[in-house]
DNA sequence: GCTGGATTTGGTGTATACAATAAATAGCAT
DNA sequence: ATGCTATTTATTGTATACACCAAATCCAGC
């Protein structure tokens, strides 16, 4: 099966991903579906914190070499999605507890801190829009696709950060919620969903009438409740600290 | 000339750079080293905005291969500080208007609402700490390297951000403010220095007697002050504008 | 003399080859 | 039998070669 010498000179057809490429694509898009198609399966959960992502095997997978590959992975860690120690490679990256509260303070700053201008810049195409994926994210939950819910709960919360106009806290707002992903999956219980079901729905509410004051505050209620959701054990699992286990 | 081809076990003992390094640097600590140099030379203005940066070009210069050169520059194209065009290379970003009030407004939010807690955690030696850096940024100001009182400035603002003990809002303010000084190169008037001489000092003693709330309201004023001495006008260089010029 | 197209050239995009290092394993000695 | 050391192996780090695209130049035609 390792049929992967074969040097064809066009860079080899990608055995089909999941959705069938336009083929030559400008190869730049190209990188970013590989970037996508990464850092979504890191959010959903389908790869585990933890996890090694080797390059070869991920070259392999996608189809294209190594250079490209590593080009994401750095880009992956600058966001801090994936880990990158010096010469053991890459894997998924196993947040603290500390980063875990930073994440969150920072949200509560910033996200908090837009949704006054966010009441201001709101319209009727912006509602609708964002009461679609509120609805989307509801039917995820139900179907019981909670990684997807949870993926689509961020994107909520990024959207939410554009419509502020800001592009630079926006793109923040982005990193933070990618991250949140990784924690939720992390640290929150199976069953029991971030995201409240309505919580959105009634945010969206709140801007719609341009109150930005109390949707900042149920903003504020909104990320404390998803936080407090979280329960912060640290398993470490390296060194099973025998000390501790026999009473040192 | 051209020995570059002798593949010399050894990577080539890279021709003395500006001060002599310690020859065998683990290589990672050597990408950051350039990495570095790059940034600073940006943000000092040694490279101006819209200068071309070719990969030979620094490829030759550092002493190391057009690999380890990509990466860097891909590094800096995600903070923004180089803009890579897709097969026309590497320059240096030229901050739009928007950007820069996007900027601002950033730093308003997060800065000033860090001002609490760096107040809550501050002691004597990092006041102390912080005394030293407005001493150097003074004194480079009084020597008239305006250039480098910038960096410092950026210094002196991203350590106070980092005091708040949050990691994470400590690197956006460290990416804005890599960006502020790429403003300023671009919007300030020459003479005229965005942090008043001894803006920093006031705020290092609110922030020594432990009033949050009165270090924030300073730092809102402080980062006001520097956005209004820009002269926001935009010199567009490419397309003279034909038909505004002559009234089309 | 100026405009339009073909050719050349400079520079980036990608792959691959090779070097180096850390982990895993096996062998040896105690 | 166990612990230490040497070899092997698997994987990353780096450089370089080649392909490709875009812009600049040059030539021809009008």
């Amino acid at each position: 099966m390792s049929d992967t010498q074969a040097p064809e000179k066009r860079r080899a057809p990608v055995k089909e991903g999941k959705e069938s490429k336009k083929e030559s694509k400008e190869g730049d898009e190209r990188h970013e579906a590989i970037y996508r198609a990464v850092s979504d399966a890191i959010v959903e959960q389908r790869l585990k914190p933890g996890a090694r992502l080797r390059e070869d095997a991920l070259a392999d997978v996608f189809g294209i070499s190594r250079t490209g590959i590593r080009k994401i992975l750095q880009r992956l860690a600058l966001e801090q999605l994936v880990t990158l120690t010096p010469r053991r490679g890459a894997s998924v990256t196993r947040p603290t507890a500390d980063e875990a509260k930073d994440v969150f303070d920072a949200r509560q700053l910033i996200e908090c801190g837009l949704m006054p201008d966010v009441a201001r810049r709101m319209g009727e195409k912006e509602a609708a829009e964002l009461r679609e994926m509120a609805r989307q994210e509801r039917q995820a939950l139900r179907s019981g696709q909670q990684s997807v819910a949870i993926r689509l709960s961020a994107d909520f919360h990024v959207r939410l950060a554009q419509l502020s106009g800001n592009a630079t806290l926006a793109e923040f707002v982005e990193r933070l919620c990618s991250r949140s992903s990784l924690i939720l999956a992390v640290y929150g219980h199976p069953g029991h969903l971030g995201c409240e079901s309505h919580d959105h729905d009634d945010l969206i509410g709140y801007l719609e009438t341009g109150n930005g004051e109390r949707a900042k505050a149920f903003m504020s209620r909104h990320l404390k409740a998803i936080e407090a959701s979280l329960s912060m054990v640290e398993e470490e699992e390296s060194a099973p600290d025998l000390q501790q286990i026999f009473g040192g």
